[in-house]
DNA sequence: TAGGAATTCAAACGCTCTTTTGGAACATAC
DNA sequence: GTATGTTCCAAAAGAGCGTTTGAATTCCTA
């Protein structure tokens, strides 16, 4: 068994317990267990708990930077005159994309996110931010020029809306989908819950109202 | 020192440390020193720690289902046409009304739902479920009744969205009324933001999109 | 195929946690 | 003023945690 194989074990049933029961609740006996490797794996491999968060943050947000970067850089140069509703779809197809490649579940990497939001991981927050804050700064910045006639703070607000909207949606899809499969026998893949989301986000950022 | 004082104040401090830390980052001897009790008067009073949560949990939705209980009600016998912005205005008006007459805070109380949401306690999501699903329950069919022309699926996501939106705005107030005021001098309140919140949610619902 | 580095493993260490315990302090009622 | 029930307290029990250790094993290269 190589050592990328375990390395890559422990991180899947990390992301996994982690996204389900959080952090602390999560031991590392369940990690090692879940991911039938040795219990001093983590920290021979990973150094910590503390490390082996950061690293199963790291697997979801550096492809997600990537390509953030990517298609923001492409729509510049494009035009400039970027819209709102393009800069909405990058984020999106740049959250679909990298999830894909890897492919890793955006629905779980939301509920991660959301964790790291709820609960006030304090050297999380500074990794995430030091590590992966300038793509959204760009994003926040370009969307604010987008949207100029917005008095400051009502754009601030309502960008929180959008981030509040999408974070809950997303990490709460597989029992939405569930729900919506036994009570309708719908069946909605996490595209189509999106394609609802695009334009009820849009649609709040640029209201008059 | 009567009972209801310390009982009431490893409510507050429980509440406070829970909203910032998460549970199980929270320690019953952080609880009890700050709320200056001895340690084993948590088990004493509460039984356990699960038992603590749950009661942090009852304080603040026990007086949210008997606000929106009552104004539902109201709503039902005054007229037969309820609108989605009526029901909308109900639900907040409940959760601002409900917090005030306690003396609690909307932004923790959101904040602890947030991290119920988010973390999977099972304990928990049955609990409140049992007490207070009801009150939910009435409010998410009177809204349907309101939007009946909006396909069921498309319905229950953008119910979602509002869900996220409300919960993520009003779990973040504090940071985010911090930020705007550092950066824009502006004083934001509760209110102020749900005056912003309630018209970008109904919009959300109402949307023909 | 021998040797050295990388990895795995069982066991234990030290620590913090929730919960329990039995008695002390207090209030209330007879 | 004593009896009775409630509340508080210091201490310890018992369980689980992250981490460390040193030996065993596997892997790779020379």
């Amino acid at each position: 068994m190589a050592q990328s194989d375990t390395v890559e074990r422990i991180l899947d049933a990390a992301a996994s317990l982690f996204a389900e029961r959080g952090f602390a609740e999560t031991s590392l006996r369940m990690i090692t267990s879940e991911a039938n490797v040795n219990l001093a794996a983590v920290n021979y491999h990973f150094g910590s708990k503390k490390s082996l968060i950061q690293a199963v943050f790291s697997r979801f947000l550096s492809p997600l930077s990537a390509e953030l970067n990517e298609r923001l850089a492409l729509l510049r140069q494009a035009t400039s005159d970027i819209t709102a509703q393009q800069l909405v779809g990058c984020l999106f197809e740049s959250l679909m994309a990298s999830t894909e490649k890897e492919g890793e579940n955006p629905a779980q990497f939301m509920q991660l996110l959301a964790l790291a939001y709820a609960q006030t991981q304090e050297h999380l927050r500074h990794y995430i931010m030091a590590e992966h804050g300038a793509s959204y700064v760009e994003f926040t910045r370009l969307l604010r020029e987008a949207l100029p006639d917005i008095e400051p703070d009502v754009f601030y607000w309502r960008l929180c809306f959008m981030l509040g909207a999408s974070m809950f949606t997303l990490s709460a899809f597989d029992s939405i989908s569930g729900i919506l499969k036994s009570d309708y026998g719908k069946e909605t893949s996490v595209d189509d819950a999106v394609a609802l989301l695009i334009p009820a986000v849009i649609g709040m950022l640029e209201s008059s109202k």
